[in-house]
DNA sequence: CCGGCATTTAGGGGTTACCCTGACATAACT
DNA sequence: AGTTATGTCAGGGTAACCCCTAAATGCCGG
């Protein structure tokens, strides 16, 4: 857009993290911050209206958080390129942030020249992107594709069906499921059986494998 | 020790949190930084060559943490007061800081006058805790002790019973159980009685809950 | 040194749960 | 009106579970 200066945009929902920002690129004369957001949709909108080069984005914020953001601005006329900025090396999250059109990723405790060159970087069009995130891509895509399979699956099935899987999965019998829901135990066994022909599931370590990765038996187990 | 300035050591491993931390402290007139430290190592040096009123400490840095960092800093002969920073409301973490002598306890999203509030009050030897925090405390420590009751009643059993308790948990039958360790079906039944006997679990449910609540079947589910 | 005590192993027999096949009712969608 | 999805239930054979009893091993202490 301009050749001279990187115009910014900060979004992080801490207060302390954008003084410091701010102190941090004040150092370097090509970048200029020309607003902030305290969360992803005063980002969205502030991006807006302000057509930054680069918006400088923290990962976890309260209600819309960073990678929701981040989709939401690449629908865009012109997107702004964007910088994630996470907390501490959680790869898991790389994959959905690329996906919704990140250009960026890096950790806080870097140093604050890594800072100023990865907005260099992203503005020139470039990506940047730590050594080893790359290779943590692969495995955790592979993951999350089968894990959302996996989700896909189990909200295909019917109300009542997802409730037999958790609870065969918590452990219980067929006819004390029965005496849970007010149904003969005989009910049970054809949801068993219907949610064995939708989704496979045969022998109860299926299911507790599947509910544990699906995160269906936390809560119960709760006090 | 002195009535008119607060003196204060930040400690916190992202150098942007440090800058807008003092950016911060510094409309406060009373309030002087006179240290830094990128960690929990650093800030026990600093701390003891500097003695400050009070450290305001990150709850997550690498190498030594702020738990850790704040146990050491307690056993100096004057110990300063210690505001504990944290990104998020992880109450789960506020007992053993209190237990390890921290004075404080804050978010970072916290508006910036409540962070100056927080210093001038356990400078004064006041203890600075949110509202809510207090409540989650008695919950936390209840939810705790039950929690460590149950680890030792696991490591109570002898291993073969352990792995019993394991793959019933999983959702292994008797004979499956049987099948994979080269022992009877009926071997496994007398494990199921021990483990009745010893720690009270009878049937399937209770099996899982528990494994769930120790992470006995996270490791089994991974792929 | 030997007699409890914990651990690992196993069988018999009664009760119960599980699996498969088949069936019917309602609502929704075609 | 016919198909599909969902919720409900039953019968009968096979398999698992539960309770009682009991053997062999190994270890620690009187």
């Amino acid at each position: 857009m301009d050749n001279d200066v990187i115009t910014v945009v900060l979004a992080d929902d801490h207060a302390v993290v954008r003084y410091g920002l701010k102190a941090v690129l004040q150092t370097a004369p090509d970048i200029t911050v020309i607003g902030e957001a305290r969360n992803g949709r005063e980002a969205v909108d502030t991006v807006m209206r302000l057509k930054p080069d680069v918006v400088v984005m923290d990962l976890s914020m309260d209600g819309m958080d960073g990678a929701a953001a981040t989709r939401e601005l690449q629908r865009l006329e012109s997107p702004a390129r964007i910088l994630i900025l996470t907390m501490h090396a959680e790869d898991e999250y790389l994959v959905p942030l690329l996906e919704a059109g990140a250009s960026g990723y890096l950790v806080k405790n870097a140093a604050d020249r890594e800072l100023v060159d990865a907005i260099r970087m992203v503005a020139r069009g470039d990506q940047y992107l730590r050594l080893g995130a790359v290779r943590a891509l692969a495995k955790e895509l592979k993951k999350r594709e089968h894990r959302a399979l996996e989700q896909t699956q189990y909200e295909s099935l019917s109300d009542r069906e997802r409730s037999i899987l958790r609870l065969i999965a918590a452990g219980y019998t067929g006819p004390d499921i029965g005496a849970q829901l007010n149904i003969s135990a005989k009910t049970v066994d054809t949801y068993k059986q219907r949610i064995q022909e939708k989704i496979g599931l045969a022998h109860r370590p299926d299911y507790v494998r599947f509910a544990v990765r699906l995160g269906l038996l936390d809560e119960e187990a709760r006090m």
